[in-house]
DNA sequence: TTAAACACTACTAATTTGATGGACAAGATA
DNA sequence: TATCTTGTCCATCAAATTAGTAGTGTTTAA
């Protein structure tokens, strides 16, 4: 299961990618924006600044920024940083490996097996679906509507 | 994430998948076999039986079996029991739908077309391995390791 | 009739999740 | 320089979930 915070990380980071290059957006405007409680989001724009996806300006008419371009920000690599490891259960991640300790021989186990072909399966989706795909579709799907 | 009862699931099942037609396998057996505890195993067990993946017999020399042929049972079913919907997301998920609160444009929202598309990636996977399948490759695994 | 097996209920300890509150620091502007 | 606004960081917290454990009851074969 994805997390409330990796759903508003997510949400907050298409935010800031409608943004142009140089500007800022402040975390109450995200907030109000995308219906999410304003302290929480304040800890996970902190944690996604920490780990270099965004950066920040203090002060008055401070805000956050996107700290690189929106093609190249995934949304696995969000994921990750705010769930861990996108595999279901840990003997089959990459990133985070870690023996089951009731395993007896992991080498024929069918469970990690399978387990190994659903992480792949979404890592591919969500290591190829980036920001700037994000904010396309939703404008698409947005121009859609009004065209209807 | 997977949770341990719908691994300890998974791994019962296979375990009861490599059984005779007829015989029956004691909780206490596959506990040992499969390295869970005991306790808990029969929670699982008499989950499973309630939806009707299982059959039990009572009393001395009783035990359980699987209730359908070992290839009519798939991953998704057994973790659908123990976990719920395969979905990351509620709003993504077929069998569990629930509207985001937060949300404001369903239609146009990036993360649960995304998490959609994880879903079926995964539903695809585990729908699609019976624990026949798993019982086959975990016998051809033990057997190649023999031969080398 | 008794021992061995499943069935069921209840409880619990630890962890995770989803926040909230407040003090502090930095920076723009009057 | 004063001050207001905004991000930073720390501490705390309540509710839910997870991963079991314990014990009693019920069924059945021998």
């Amino acid at each position: 299961m994805l997390s409330q915070k990796a759903k508003y990380a997510l949400k907050a980071m298409i935010a800031l990618a409608t943004q142009e290059e140089g500007d800022l957006m402040q975390a109450a405007d995200i907030a109000e924006r995308q219906n999410v409680p304003r302290k929480f989001l304040e800890l996970i724009l902190l944690d996604l600044r920490k780990h270099g996806l965004v950066r920040s300006q203090r002060g008055k008419l401070g805000g956050y920024a996107l700290a690189k371009p929106a093609d190249t920000i995934t949304f696995g690599q969000i994921i990750r940083i705010m769930d861990g490891p996108l595999a279901p259960i840990p003997c089959a991640s990459l990133t985070g490996y870690r023996r089951c300790a009731d395993c007896r021989d992991e080498k024929a186990c069918a469970v990690r097996k399978t387990m190994r072909e659903v992480r792949d399966a979404a890592a591919a989706i969500l290591d190829g679906m980036t920001l700037a795909d994000a904010t396309g579709t939703e404008a698409a799907a947005l121009k859609a509507a009004i065209g209807a």
